[in-house]
DNA sequence: ATGAAGGGGAACGACG
DNA sequence: CCGTCGTTCCCCTTCA
């Protein structure tokens, strides 16, 4: 069974390689490309497993993981190839092709939660499910009339054997507070990413602006109290901060 | 009281 | 074989 648009998509995604590879040690600055590279690095799971990318060599280079070129499409300046190659793909085709292949490629390291939910908070398809609450500081939260489609979408580029619910993904999450790359927020269905991850997956985003990371829960330190809780609450909504749920 | 969300121990598994 | 990073199950607690 053979679909063309995976041959579309495998050239875009090897020009996109290519031109990350080129520019993996320049001076980053985020971009639309970066983060449409990203979308459709993270979202289409067949191009990692297409043949015309496993048989990319640089990707079994000694050093050269897929999680670099995670890391290094966060360094990925804009380049006009790899802008227009994805621009230029229909989201039709890309939509079509996404549902060919959900297994992870071999031979390079897995996609982690937090890279797919950084991910999934820039893919507009995605928004139904999962937004910022404050892009700074790295709050999101989950859409409570979604999130099971997130985490279903999550287990499906795993390639887990069963169903992935938002409650396995919570658990996983979890996990991540005791590491500190995610925590919780004390709100329902909201997290917030550390700042070390933050600026690894998007580094640029902070250059040239003087924000400041703003945790909502300072270590050895208990959770700020409920008023707040409450004041962060109003501040977030004044400042237009306010989720718009889908249909509710 | 109730359902949704949050929490965590423990065993397990895929993979590098 | 070992460590990492979840995944799965299950049961309990907290919250609105």
């Amino acid at each position: 069974m053979s679909f063309p648009d995976q041959d579309i998509l495998g050239q875009a995604f090897e020009d996109a390689l290519e031109v990350l590879q080129q520019h993996s040690d320049r001076e980053m600055q985020y971009s639309q490309g970066y983060k449409n590279c990203l979308s459709v690095i993270n979202h289409h799971p067949h191009l990692r497993a297409s043949p015309s990318y496993s048989a990319l060599p640089s990707t079994e280079d000694p050093g050269y993981s897929w999680r670099t070129v995670i890391n290094s499409a966060a360094d990925f300046y804009a380049d006009d190839s790899v802008y227009h190659t994805l621009q230029n793909t229909p989201e039709s085709q890309v939509m079509h092709a996404a549902a060919v292949q959900p297994k992870a490629g071999k031979g390079r390291k897995k996609l982690r939660l937090f890279e797919y939910l950084h991910e999934s908070l820039y893919d507009p398809a995605m928004a139904n499910c999962i937004q910022w609450v404050d892009k700074p500081n790295g709050v999101f939260q989950f859409v409570s009339k979604n999130k099971e489609k997130l985490a279903e979408l999550w287990g499906e580029r795993k390639g887990n054997r069963k169903i992935m619910t938002y409650q396995k993904m919570a658990r996983a999450l979890r996990n991540y507070g005791r590491t500190g790359e995610i925590i919780k927020i004390r709100r329902k269905l909201t997290y917030q990413f550390s700042a070390v991850v933050l600026q690894r997956l998007a580094p640029s985003y902070f250059l040239g602006k003087e924000t400041v990371y703003h945790p909502y829960i300072q270590p050895n330190q208990e959770y700020q109290c409920a008023d707040d809780w409450t004041n962060y609450n109003s501040y977030m909504y004044n400042n237009g901060y306010a989720l718009q749920h889908a249909n509710s």
